[in-house]
DNA sequence: ACATTTCCTGTACGACTGTACTAGAAATCA
DNA sequence: TGATTTCTAGTACAGTCGTACAGGAAATGT
């Protein structure tokens, strides 16, 4: 009952590593020796810490999530009500620095949309994380049923416009737009 | 100066096969002998016809944009104001006979915002096509900063529900999200 | 020191990829 | 009929894919 111990920062550090790379280079053609060769690794390297591939892409996705997440969320624990709270969102993801890491996130979303049932972690969460938060904003007296109708509409057209800005690359007519829709929040 | 015409009917049809099948199999693994297969014909006939396979994807990609525009467009020559146009818009492409072929287009997008170069035709379009139609529909007197605006906040507001929409399968919670949206547009 | 487990590498194998090449059948004009 | 072009198929080739396998180095508990 002995031996070297697991290292699991390794393994962070190696899942941190892939998912820049991915960020960088797409995630439709990523394939292990490509991603080894970058990171000054062999192959076998990567398959012995992250198994199969399919288990690297979901390693992958999961930590995709918790980097937007952390990117978007509000550490404070205060509650600005919702047009505030869909503000901040609305800044941090359309800053460019982000920029790359949505474009990444819009991949998968798509890719996800044709094959369900191998991106259920995915799908469960492209959603339901941004409603909680943003039904939060809105304060517990709100009415639930208006209160998810007003979240899902935020959401939706704040990634609407974020995938307008990021195919058009035009930041004066999305951002009016945005500021329009925003200020309907206001009231 | 002779020899057997070009069969450009032949062409068309086997398009519109391949494009049947990216819409139902998929659009990321999509390669030669499969479709071949599933078609029965050779890969060589498809070579024959697409040139490279860099060729057929453009192809399909042009062909699927043509499907969904007539499939979202009015034919009527009518100017039914903004907000019939919307809905107009919302009803055609939210309905479940359209669903495969818009997990395909987000797909598409998704992709295309990882690789700009190689999809330069289809992100010039993504926005301009309905832009243009959403403009129009405004009449000739509106203001044209206030109206790209406004068909820019449909847009994205649309597409961001529909995305939501196929993700998560609620229909009920997307659809109260629309027609409050779709409310605003009545004023 | 020794057994044991992890870490990392190089190699190899079958499957699949895009596509170039060859060649026969079909369809046109002269 | 014959020349010419298109259509279709079969074959082959170099490259990449995921991953299984064997083995050496490093790090632990006994």
């Amino acid at each position: 009952m002995a031996g070297r111990p697991i290292d699991h920062r390794r393994r962070a550090d190696l899942l941190d590593a892939v998912v820049d790379y991915t960020v960088e280079h797409g995630f439709s053609d990523l394939s292990w020796r490509p991603v080894a060769a970058a990171l000054g690794v062999s192959t076998t390297t990567l398959v012995h810490h992250f198994g199969a591939k399919e288990q690297m892409l979901e390693a992958i996705l999961g930590r995709l999530r918790e980097r937007l997440f952390a990117a978007t969320s509000d550490p404070s624990g205060e509650r600005p009500g919702l047009a505030a709270a869909a503000r901040t969102v609305w800044i941090r993801t359309s800053g460019p620095e982000r920029e790359a890491e949505f474009r990444l996130f819009f991949a998968v979303y798509g890719r996800a949309l044709q094959a369900p049932s191998q991106f259920t972690a995915f799908l469960d969460h492209v959603v339901a994380d941004w409603m909680r938060a943003l039904v939060d904003a809105q304060g517990p007296d709100a009415d639930p049923d208006t209160a998810a109708r007003t979240a899902t509409l935020v959401i939706a057209t704040l990634r609407g416009l974020l995938l307008d800005l990021l195919a058009t690359g035009d930041r004066e007519r999305v951002q009016a737009a945005a500021e329009s829709f925003l200020g309907t929040l206001d009231r």
